[in-house]
RNA sequence: GGAGCCAUCGCCAAGUGGUAAGGCAGUGGUCUGCAAAACCACCAUCCCCGGUUCAAAUCCGGGUGGCUCCUCCA
């Protein structure tokens, strides 16, 4: 097992990672709050998350890993009566949309997907202990933590307890009943329309934080290995998680390392629906297909703010009439190399065999180690890709000339390079696709997005064929030009020729 | 007002004390009837100023510019 170092958001630097059992990993992710379908930022988070999973097991970890879904909340409540719909039943058909709008993105589920409608009893237990030990208070049905009673609060988010005090009171959204307006709910007592429940303060329901301290106790134990979440989450979510589950079992309990994923921007600013650049998932798979975004994301590291670029579609009078993701078309041109690579190895070692056991050329043995020692190192995605990019050189010069190498050792070397590039991207979370199918899917959505006619394409392309047969060039030519005319290249290959549409970099 | 983050080639993006990964775009070449794909080669001294050090993109101080959090937000 290659020895970890990660960067905790608490510490503020790289550790050493030591977990609490050898070889295993409990971890837990702050997961939605499903209340409208997911847009690429919950996207990018849960990506984030999952290539950490994977990276673990790629480094030998066996994980244990526990991503929740807040179905019980305001926003939910809230939208649940716009539509005269059931909070419960709404949030569970967000939530299935979200995991299958994240399985697009090759994320896994999770090992278990606590909700808080079934651990209301959990909650209630760690609210009365809290209540029991001093730490919180109940207030007319509600109950407060009292963040006073906590001396080490702040110390994740970096705030101040006086800070957020004097900031707090300026807002005038004091609620009389806390003791100080830095207090937060556990518990609400019931309102009209919300769902409740009983507890010792009466019918009511749990507030937004308790539930991750309720369900980590649960699931993984008063103290575990890793939690992560979105930047945003640090403050107030895990500020409040910690102080909860601390002030209830000790101080020395909880998430021993803190993970949090940077944020996608746009053009500098960051994702806000008063820009009108939040883009759902359904918008992105379509356009560019899920790969092509778990790509983008496992490119850049997952604590910088990655730059997402979207360039407005006009019509000639300055309409909008859509939005193109360069950087996500940036990404599917370079998946494409890769898929193409793989392609071509596939063929070669299909047709004269893979070379058998024995050595391989040194050059190939680099990809596995090196990504070990990237993902070690805080999980540093973006230098596997660089290493990726040096195994599928390898691989394509490989395939075009084997001059001076021998035939058995360059068969061998050229299967090494595709079995490890799969092996590699399974960490990634990316290659899981048979090439043929990536590249139809990706031909068919540029076939679509362009409006081109295939049949045309074809019938050109027996045209331009039989001109070639009888040693017409210019007519074969003139084909060729027509076609590029409307964005496809051919390909001419020993087999026949193969065409696809040119993507217009930019 | 309080807290924090960031600034690396035209674009994207790693690198946190030892002399600038990788990708896209670009230029030249190989291959090709011509192309495309693929391969090869070329392509940055790291926002500014000062300091510490044998040595700094990396540390410290001061600027400038940008962003985030403190309120729901992935």
């Amino acid at each position: 097992m290659t020895p970890l170092r990660l960067h905790d958001s608490l510490r503020r630097q790289k550790v050493p990672f030591e977990p609490l059992e050898p070889g295993k990993v409990g971890m837990y992710v702050c997961g939605p709050t499903p209340y409208a379908p997911a847009h690429i930022g919950h996207a990018y988070s849960a990506i984030s998350f999952d290539t950490i999973r994977r990276s673990l097991r790629f480094l030998g970890y066996v994980v244990r890993y526990v991503r929740n879904i807040t179905d019980v909340e305001d926003k939910i409540i809230r939208r649940a009566n716009e539509l005269g719909e059931d909070p419960m039943a709404l949030a569970a058909r967000f939530a299935d949309a979200y995991n299958s709008d994240m399985a697009q993105f090759g994320v896994m589920p999770p090992d278990v997907e606590p909700k808080v409608s079934t651990h209301i009893a959990e909650i209630i237990d760690l609210t009365a202990k809290l209540v029991a030990n001093g730490s919180a208070y109940a207030v007319d049905g509600d109950v407060y933590f009292q963040v006073d009673t906590f001396p080490p609060y702040g110390k994740l988010s970096g705030m101040s307890v006086d800070d957020l005090r004097a900031g707090a009171s300026e807002r005038e959204l004091v609620e009389k009943a806390k003791k100080s307006p830095v207090d937060f709910a556990l518990w609400k007592a019931a309102k009209p329309g919300e769902p409740a429940w009983d507890s010792p303060w009466g019918k009511g329901r749990p507030g937004w934080h308790i539930e991750c301290s309720a369900m980590t106790v649960a699931h993984l134990g008063q103290s575990f290995d890793i939690h992560g979440g979105g930047k945003d989450l640090i403050f107030p979510h895990h500020e409040n998680e910690i102080a909860q589950s601390q002030g209830a079992y000790g101080t020395e309990t909880f998430a021993r390392y803190w993970m949090h994923n940077g944020f996608l921007n746009f053009d500098g600013e960051k994702m806000s629906k008063s820009l009108g650049n939040v883009f759902g998932c359904d918008q992105i798979a379509d356009a560019v297909g899920g790969e092509a975004l778990r790509f983008f994301c496992v490119k850049h590291h997952y604590r910088s703010p990655i730059e997402f670029e979207v360039d407005e579609i006009r019509a000639l009078d300055g309409t909008p009439t859509g939005v193109r993701f360069r950087s996500l078309e940036a990404a599917d041109r370079d998946l494409e190399y890769f898929y193409v690579t793989l392609s071509k190895i596939d063929a070669f070692t299909a047709q004269g065999g893979d070379g058998g056991d024995g050595a391989v050329l040194p050059e190939a043995e680099k990809l596995v180690r090196a990504t070990h020692e990237a993902l070690a190192d805080d999980f540093n995605s973006p230098k596997v890709m660089a290493a990726m990019h040096e195994a599928a050189q390898l691989g394509n010069k490989l395939i075009a000339e084997g001059k001076g190498i021998d035939k058995a050792v360059r068969r061998r070397t050229l299967a090494r390079v595709a079995r490890d590039l799969r092996a590699v991207g399974e960490a990634l979370g990316v290659l899981a696709n048979a090439p043929a199918t990536y590249l139809r899917d990706r031909r068919d959505r540029l076939v679509r997005r362009k409006a081109i006619d295939v049949t045309k394409i074809d019938r050109l392309i027996a045209d331009r064929a039989a001109a070639r047969a009888a040693k017409d060039f210019t007519r074969g030519d003139e084909i060729r030009n027509e076609l590029a005319a409307i964005g496809i290249e051919l390909l001419d290959t020993p087999q026949g020729t193969d065409w696809r549409v040119h993507d217009d970099a930019s």
